[in-house]
DNA sequence: TCTGGGGACTGGACCGGTTAATCACCGGGA
DNA sequence: TCCCGGTGATTAACCGGTCCAGTCCCCAGA
C-alpha cells in the first residue's frame, strides 16, 4: 500500500528529477548556475517525495552545524519559577527559527558542570556557538571556553564576562532610577533583596543601589543576600521587616521575591502600599496578578533574548562585534508602591 | 605557542595511538575486540588530543541522531509563567543526560505551526523522536505525524492521543479527590476554572467535576472556559465571584490562575478561605509565597518528564511500550482551603 | 570558420565517523 | 605436521550531503 518505506535521499530526488544530485544541492541552497526550469523541477520533485536534506550529513560537509546551545545552571526545581528565562529563551528562538535553526537546551546544576558541557557540545561539534548567562565575578567558564575557541555571546556586563562578547543591560542605571522614585516617593530606609552574592549583575546592582542611597544621603540599609527562589525573598522580607528601623521600601531582584515579599508583608500585617513599598524587577505577567498589583522595572526580555541571538551569529559568522548594551530597564509603577506621605497621613 | 590549529579526527588519534581508526571507534563505543592496552591508549591519546567523535558524523553512519524534539504551543508570552514546563523539560534532561542526548526546544504558534516543525524535523533527521504534548480533542497531529512514522510519545489521556503511546496523570481521579475534600470541607457550591476549551485534559476534567458534583448531589455549575494566562484566570475569577450564587469554592486548572484568583479575592473583599476555598493545580513553589499559601493538587512533574523521557527511549529502540499513566496527583492542603463550618461560624 | 567565454550541469573527492568482511597470528588437538 | 578456532586488529565500503574542477553546448565576435 505505502511507499517502499526506503530511506529518501538527495540521490533518488536527483534521479526522480533527472538530474545529479550536485544539481539539487545547487537548488535546495539557492545558489547560482541553474536554470529556472530544473530549478523548479527539482523543487516539485523533492516535495512529491517529501524529502528534506539530512541535517547531520549537511554539517558534516559544512563543518558547522545549524545548531546554537544554551545551558542554564539553576537548580531545576527553581527554574520553574523564573518568568525571566522562558521570555528569554523564546527571544532566542524567534531569530533562530528565521534562519531554521535550533535551540539545544540544558539545565545544568554547577559552573564546572557546565563547562564540560560546553567542552563536550563543541568538540562533537553539537553546536555552532554558545549563549552564557548568568556570569560570577571571576567567572569559571571564562577561560577554559576562551581558550577553547567556541564562538560565544555573554548575557552580562562587559566587566564580568571577561572579553567574550557582550550583551547587557544597565542595571546600575535602572537601580538607581528604581531609589530615586522612591525616594521621590518620600522613603528614606530602602532596602534591597538581591540575588545570589556571588552573582555578577547582583554585585552590580547592589553597589550602585549604595551609590545612590549615598548620593541622595539617605542612609545605606545592611545588605540581604538570598538566592534566587520565592523561599528565600520570604525569608529574606521578614527579616527586614523586624527590623527595628523598618524599611519602608524594598527593591527586589526578581518578580518572583518580590510576590513573595508580598505575602510575607500580608502575613505580618504590613499593608502595601501604605506602610511598604515593594518594587520588583524583571517585569513579568506574574506582577499584574496580585494584589495589590506589583511596580516593577521592566523591560524587554523577549527583545533581549533575540538581540542575543543575532549577536551570536554574528560571532559564529566571524563579524566584528563589538559589547553593547540593550535598553535599559524603565520604572512600571503599578499598586505596590505609593508615595510615603499619603501613606502616613 | 598553541597547537596547529589543525581540526583533530578520529584519524589523528588513531596515527597517534597508532592504530586504525576502526580501532578507535570500537574502543569509544565500548564494543568487545580489543585489548585492554590498546583500549586505554586509545583514551589517553584521545584526552591529550582533546578529540571527541563529531556528532554529525556519527549520527549520518549510525542513521539515528541523539537528539530528540519538543515543541511547545503557546503564545510566547505565556509560557514564562508556567511553572509546570520548566519543572517537566528538567525531568525530560535527566533521563537525556544520562544517554548523553540533548533536547531540542522549540516554541511555536499553532498547532500546524508544531506539524510543520515536526515533519521538518524527522525529514532532516535532526531529532530521533518527539515528545508531544497538550493533546486537543480530536488533535490535528496526531494523523500527520503517525503517519510520518515519527517516533513519539503523548502527553495525555489515550482517548485524546489515538494511538500514540501516552503516558498521563489520572486527572478524572484528581478531580474527584479534590471535589470530594471540598464537599467534606463543606463546601456545596463549588466552581471550577478550567483551561483552553479545546484542550484535552480541561475536557476530561470539566467532565469528572460535573460528574462527581452530581455523585455527591450538588448544584452543577456553569463551566468557565479560558485560557491558561493569568489575567483570564482573574477574569474568571471575578465573574465567578459576582454570580449570585456565589461559590465557596474554586478549582483552578494550574497555579498561576490560582495565585491570580486569590488576587481578585483580596481586591473584591472576599477574604480567603474564610469566606472562599481555592485550590490550584500542578503545585509549584509559587503557592507557597503567598498569602494565604495556595492547596494544590500537587504531583511529581520532574519524574513525570522523566518518565515520558524514558518512553520515549523505548519507542525509538522499537521496544514494546503500553500507554501508562503515573502517579495520580494528590492533595496538599494549605491555607487558601477551609472548612465551610468553621468559616461561617 | 575558428576562437573565446559564459551558462548549465556532471563527476567525484571529501566531510568524519561506523561497520561488515577480512586477515594475521598463536596455541592446541589430531 | 597440519588444521582449526579464536583473539585482536585492519580494510574499505558506506552514510548523505557539499563543493570544486571540469565538460558540454551555444552564441557572439573576429
Amino acid at each position: 500500500m505505502s511507499a517502499p518505506a526506503q530511506r529518501i535521499t538527495i540521490k533518488e530526488v536527483a534521479a526522480a528529477a533527472g538530474v545529479s544530485k550536485g544539481a539539487v544541492s545547487i537548488a535546495f541552497n539557492h545558489k547560482p548556475g541553474l536554470s529556472e526550469a530544473t530549478r523548479e523541477r527539482i523543487f516539485t520533485v523533492a516535495r512529491e517525495l517529501g524529502w528534506a536534506p539530512n541535517s547531520s550529513a549537511r554539517s558534516l560537509s559544512t563543518r558547522r552545524p545549524d545548531t546554537i546551545g544554551l545551558a542554564l545552571c539553576r537548580p531545576a526545581r527553581l527554574l520553574g519559577l523564573e518568568p525571566f528565562y522562558m521570555d528569554f529563551i523564546s527571544g532566542i528562538e524567534s531569530v533562530l527559527a528565521e534562519r531554521s535553526c535550533s535551540l539545544l537546551l540544558r539545565l545544568v546544576s554547577s559552573l564546572d558542570e557546565e563547562i564540560a558541557l560546553q567542552e563536550t557540545w563543541w568538540r562533537e561539534r553539537q553546536v555552532g556557538g554558545s549563549i552564557l548567562v548568568d556570569f560570577h565575578e571571576d567567572d569559571p567558564r571564562i577561560a577554559p571556553l576562551t581558550s577553547l575557541g567556541i564562538p560565544a555571546v555573554a548575557v552580562g556586563h562587559p566587566d564580568l564576562t571577561g572579553g567574550i562578547p557582550s550583551i547587557w543591560t544597565d542595571d546600575a542605571a535602572a537601580v538607581a532610577e528604581a531609589v530615586r522614585y522612591l525616594a521621590a516617593l518620600g522613603h528614606r530606609r530602602i532596602a534591597r533583596v538581591g540575588g545570589p552574592a556571588g552573582l555578577g549583575h547582583s554585585a552590580i546592582r547592589e553597589r550602585a543601589f549604595q551609590d545612590t542611597l549615598r548620593a541622595l544621603g539617605l542612609p545605606p540599609t545592611t545588605p540581604v543576600a538570598t538566592g534566587f527562589a520565592g523561599e528565600e525573598g520570604a525569608r529574606a522580607t521578614r527579616s527586614l521587616l523586624l527590623r527595628p528601623e523598618r524599611p519602608t521600601a524594598i527593591v527586589y531582584d526578581n518578580d518572583i521575591m518580590a510576590v513573595a515579599g508580598l505575602g510575607v508583608a500580608a502575613e505580618m500585617g504590613v499593608t502595601v502600599p501604605d506602610e511598604l513599598s515593594l518594587l520588583a524587577w524583571d517585569d513579568s505577567q506574574l506582577c499584574r496578578l496580585t494584589h495589590p498589583t506589583l511596580s516593577a522595572m521592566s523591560h524587554d526580555v523577549h527583545g533581549f533574548g533575540a538581540e542575543v541571538a543575532r549577536e551570536l551569529f554574528d560571532v559564529i559568522a566571524g563579524r566584528p562585534v563589538r559589547a553593547r548594551p540593550v535598553m535599559t530597564p524603565s520604572l512600571t509603577p503599578r499598586g505596590s508602591t505609593a508615595s510615603l506621605h499619603t501613606a502616613v497621613s
